[in-house]
DNA sequence: TCACAAGCTGACCAACCGGTCAAGATTATT
DNA sequence: AATAATCTTGACCGGTTGGTCAGCTTGTGA
């Protein structure tokens, strides 16, 4: 329904690699979405097929099952959950590594708001899917991070606080920008939050927690 | 399977109250358990039945559809959610109104995991339910408590921070210990936390939010 | 050009789900 | 004791869902 542009060279003759590529991509779109917004039980194969423009049987061509659509699903949230957390790294200190990661995962609820209701939905019914990364990637990834903030307290670089319930209050607030969305656009007017909006929420949960750790 | 202690007349010959309070209180139960973990979608009247220990049939004799149960289990747990905030409203200074709100808000995700869980997912999935209250009852308490938190500000008893994203925060960060439970507990290597670590969490939140808006 | 492999799809199916219903059991009312 | 109102339940039904499959089209390599 949006042909109506200069399409580049779409036309008929793609290669195989092309072809797959694209097909897994739509369909991985569809499916967040999908996921998103009916949950797991409440998604069917027709809705995802007719989102992404296919027939239903194609879809179990590039996916077998549901679970592994899931699956897939939820494993490429949890890449880009992670990879958000590269700017803590490197960091010099609280304001700036934790400001960063503030800012990060703001920017993931704005843009990527699907991905993370599939994930509070998977880890919300218990993970039955990705229980196993918890337990290692996630525990790992964890500890690191703790550690970090751990080091910045010992240097007096911040109060002491229990780094895994601070960790826990950045993932709770920034996550909740997309989880609970649409309850903030309902108490917004009905409105979704503007770039002006959007820049005072990341400044308040800057503001309040780098205070609250004593970092500023 | 807990039926050693000596019971009181639970014998046949109830009243008619009695069987109707006791039999809607286990449906009650046993769908917001379902719901909770299972989703809307991924819930099934059967399971709801079989938990509740009744027929299902039953059910409907109750509850004439799946959504009418539904609907009964979120408004239950709203008006939970609302009472939360009793605490907040006596209070002479954001020490007192919010350290309390906050107690109160963990003390619920601790007592009521799968209640807070069926909330966080009605609103994820866009409020079908429960959207007229969130822009009537929920918008009308947001902005009573946003005046008395303002009205904290112009007394100088509190830094001057945006209100609704405080809020957000609060709301974000204590239900996160109910909705994110499964996760908290794998990153605590798999147990469930102890009334030690319960309170090292409301005092870690209390700490830095309290210390984040200035109030201490 | 041709044969093969990869990709595509309409039609179909068994399983399951929410909901109905009529008949029976139990409690309340007269 | 008789009647009425409420509650209980097994059996059943139409509709939907995830998944299959045989046959078709299309790109690829020789």
């Amino acid at each position: 329904m949006t042909d109506a542009a200069p399409l580049p060279d779409t036309s008929r003759p793609r290669t195989r690699e092309e072809t797959r590529r694209g097909n897994e991509r739509a369909i991985l779109a569809a499916a967040e979405k999908v996921f998103a917004e009916a949950g797991f039980g409440g998604a069917t194969m027709q809705l995802i097929a007719d989102m992404a423009g296919l027939p239903k049987a194609n879809l179990h061509y590039y996916f077998p099952t549901k679970e592994a659509l899931y699956r897939r699903v939820v494993q490429n949230i949890f890449e880009i959950w992670l990879h958000a957390a590269d700017v803590f790294d490197g960091a010099d200190g609280p304001v700036e590594g934790i400001g960063a990661y503030i800012d990060a995962k703001m920017e993931i609820s704005r843009r990527h708001p699907a991905g993370s209701k599939v994930w509070a939905s998977e880890v919300m019914h218990g993970a039955p899917v990705i229980q196993d990364y918890l337990e290692t990637t996630l525990r790992e990834w964890t500890g690191g991070r703790a550690a970090v903030i751990q080091g910045w307290i010992d240097a007096g670089k911040m109060a002491p606080v229990d780094p895994a319930h601070l960790l826990y209050m950045l993932w709770a607030t920034t996550q909740h920008y997309a989880d609970f969305g649409h309850q903030i656009e309902t108490l917004n007017g009905g409105k979704a939050l503007s770039d002006r909006q959007w820049k005072a929420a990341k400044d308040s949960v800057k503001a309040i927690i780098l205070r609250g750790i004593g970092a500023v």
